[in-house]
DNA sequence: TATATTTGCATCGTGAACGATATAAATAAC
DNA sequence: GTTATTTATATCGTTCACGATGCAAATATA
């Protein structure tokens, strides 16, 4: 009854206490672009492949379309993205680079380093960081289902 | 310039997407009682040790206190703590349990067994798991500086 | 072809997170 | 003892997350 529900027995809280703070350590690299976090992650999906629709920018990223679409009119408004409508199909909204979308990519090339040297510590290195990925990778892909 | 900016390689994408997915995997189970997440780790918190300031929570949690205090009054509002100002420093609110908040305990006895057990997958294993928690441990003191 | 269902996106409401700022009480400095 | 600083909490504004719902376009079914 004790030990379960010890706070530094949850695995969640681990989880959710490194991301909150490794999101952080993004936030003032970001923030002199204007940019949060989750803009960051749409624009690592759009670098990868310009022009797609907000579905698969959602499902890329785990995220709903309705956690997505208001991310997306914000830097719409920022002049980062461009949205417009599908030809072949009317509903679908496709995501665009705008230039300056584009040109962050050069600005934010110190951007992972940064945030991956912030990391590195005794049991977080080069070589441990594979199989962190793996367990964190096989949780995920068990959680989706 | 393309690796290092793919969503694959970036550590933060999977802490935020596994925990994103690991607490809606809670969601079910404390929505049947009226709670969300952040304030069953509330709970998980005074379960611990009753009667704490507002700042030995937020501290416990790693959260700032102005997210924990609208937390900790909707908390109230539903009738599972109570606040009331400190006696020795009157500037302190003492968040205590109530009958309500205690007896949710026994309730939610099952919930972190149920939720262990969706993790368990190849990789993520009672074995495997000690390595993870102190990555996580490792990742979160270093950033915390 | 008319109707039903599915799909893609958007809107709405609620609850976090968190930076910035405010306020009052406690403590330190003078 | 008066003033300055620190500390504990709260308020405000913005941006996610996400369940619920709405709507229009596309597809399936009758």
């Amino acid at each position: 009854m004790e030990e379960k529900f010890k706070l530094e027995n949850q695995l969640c809280f681990k989880l959710y206490t490194a991301s909150r703070l490794l999101t952080q350590a993004y936030h003032p690299l970001l923030g002199e672009h204007g940019l949060t976090y989750p803009q960051y992650l749409v624009l690592l999906v759009l670098w990868e492949k310009d022009a797609q629709p907000v579905n698969d920018i959602a499902k890329r990223l785990l995220l709903e379309t309705n956690t997505v679409t208001p991310l997306l009119k914000r830097m719409e408004a920022e002049g980062i993205v461009a949205r417009r409508k599908g030809k072949e199909d009317a509903r679908q909204m496709i995501v665009t680079l705008t230039k300056k979308g584009r040109d962050l990519q050069k600005k934010l090339t110190y951007v992972p380093e940064t945030v991956g040297n912030a990391v590195i510590c005794e049991s977080v290195t080069p070589e441990t960081v594979p199989g962190l990925f793996g367990m964190l990778d096989d949780i995920i892909k068990q959680l989706k289902q």
